[in-house]
DNA sequence: CCGTATCCAATGGGATACTG
DNA sequence: CAGTATCCCATTGGATACGG
């Protein structure tokens, strides 16, 4: 297949966007971006909020997507590190425009719902 | 506040991402994209898959979020255009970069998988 | 045609406890 | 330290019916 389209119901790069829209992915990837390469506890501190459980599932997945790439020391306890790929990196880029973005338009969104939301009362 | 960062808990850019990453958003805007401007009837065409309720909500938080602008004719029945803002179409080139990588990286992350499955199933 | 309202199934994801 | 395994609740979102 040469054409996709993300539009037809079963085109798989559906599941890109599904991926990336889960709720800790672009977080994960944003942090990783940052460092280079973190350990598992750097990675659960410096993404706020993740629990261990959602840590492991969304690095688990990035993994399998060939985007993250992990490295077991063995140490005692155990050493990992994780480190974007080249193909993560490429969906890293992406995800910092989209990033810088929300940075840049977050008070101008705000403001917009503010407006709906008072229209809206009436 | 000057300096967001989406890896803080309780930063509203988080919001975007949110808002970004769930089911629909995308696709619709993707949809707008390509047409300028669409009916309701026309975009649920186009967005294979979406059900009027989730078409409804997705293009209400759209709008509310100040990206999408909604125009009611007053015809029996109605008639309801919807068409990206400015603001829409910053976050759409976004969606377009991560769309086109998509289609391009599809094939590579499907076989990253089917290594990676391959693999654990020793 | 373009919604809104309701009900309900499925999934996502948090809390907790336990292992090499 | 870096997981895995449950349990369980909250949210998402699909199906259906109805209204302007």
């Amino acid at each position: 297949m040469l054409g996709w389209d993300v539009l037809s119901a079963n085109c798989p790069t559906r599941q890109v966007l599904t991926r990336v829209g889960d709720k800790w992915t672009m977080l994960v990837v944003t942090a990783l971006t940052a460092s280079d390469v973190l350990r598992f506890s750097e990675l659960r501190r410096r993404v706020e909020g993740v629990t261990q459980k959602m840590l492991t599932q969304t690095l688990r997945h990035l993994e399998r997507d060939g985007l993250v790439s992990r490295t077991v020391y063995p140490t005692v306890p155990a050493t990992v590190e994780y480190r974007l790929t080249d193909l993560g990196r490429e969906l890293a880029a992406t995800v910092h425009v989209l990033r810088r973005w929300s940075y840049a338009n977050i008070t101008q969104i705000e403001a917009a719902r503010a407006d709906f939301d008072a229209r809206a009362v009436q």
